[in-house]
DNA sequence: GTGGACATGTAATCTGTTACATGATTCA
DNA sequence: TGAATCATGTAACAGATTACATGTCCAC
């Protein structure tokens, strides 16, 4: 799986312009996928050299104009055949739990410090994801539902076993 | 964090050699980070060239020699460096989701098997998980304690979502 | 005699990010 | 007047993977 994957797939629905999918991408995406600028545009000139998509220049007012892509029927295809692959295995790249796994040399204040923040983040960010479940839902297909119930039930699972941890870590802390 | 900052860290507690390190990546660590060989040996002489660590050749009978690499005081410095500075956030990247996310473009039985795979393998890595925590907790400092707690809490709560969306699925299908 | 564990290393390639470059409009 | 949003694009670089290359010993 990469960017021309979700890319395609995300022009499945209806056409869309670079930005467009760079915003898409950071709503409810952004749980497990993300991508730039510096990749999304070059990616939608390739696909478009290639014959998978078909680029629309619209004249805005007020607006700078935008290229509007809309996917074709090899496009489809091409999109299918990501569906059908091979699947690829979940990654992870945590900094925090790395920091954590070697905290014996981390003073033990910064590495609270740094844990508290790890929660209010998970916080604010169960927030988004039950605000934007609240607002999607009606259009949302079964499977996207199950997508952002496991987000949401993972921020949740973080946010108990985190909230124990510190309070443990503090309490080796008095003594 | 890069593949550098996780081999000092690995080497804080003692020598190791570039295939101990692999090992030692794909079990505990295998939750938040890995790297390849292709990545560890290049990394290690890089290291070793700027004085971060020092090498070792060690002769065994009956198993190819090995490289032992020691980290110097300079290494200690630039590990702590790291340990102090900036915080890279997660990143998370996930085909099955992205595939759930697009699951109205996939027949439900294609879904529900990857589903019911992926179930299959968050119970194996939550067993291997809380197999590691039983063997290696004597030896696990506080924070490596709430490391692992996070990772077996993670796995339960995407059983739990997992096993809920399937049987769903599985109804809407019978309609 | 074949596959797996031990052990190291390089070259080609992939995939992506960051920073730079440009420029209009709107709102405070 | 300065920041934010809209909008696109490129070049330099980073960081990693995969496949290749090599070789021993042990167990089945």
């Amino acid at each position: 799986m990469n960017s021309q994957d979700v890319i395609l797939g995300l022009l499945m629905r209806g056409e869309m312009s670079g930005y467009d999918i760079k915003h898409r991408l950071e709503s409810i995406f952004s749980f497990f996928y993300n991508a730039s600028f510096g990749t999304i545009y070059p990616t939608l000139s390739k696909l478009e050299k290639e014959g998978y998509i078909s680029k629309m220049s619209v004249i805005q007012e007020g607006r700078p104009n935008k290229n509007v892509y809309t996917i074709t029927e090899e496009g489809k295809k091409l999109f299918q055949a990501y569906l059908h692959g091979p699947i690829e295995r979940n990654e992870f790249k945590s900094d925090v739990m790395t920091r954590m796994f070697f905290g014996e040399f981390l003073e033990k204040d910064v590495m609270i410090g740094m844990l508290e923040n790890q929660l209010q983040d998970a916080h604010d960010k169960l927030n988004r994801l039950t605000e934007m479940y609240k607002v999607y839902k009606p259009e949302m297909s079964p499977t996207q539902e199950i997508c952002i119930q496991i987000g949401i039930s993972d921020k949740e699972s973080l946010i108990r076993t985190l909230t124990q941890g510190i309070e443990r870590l503090k309490k080796t802390n008095e003594k």
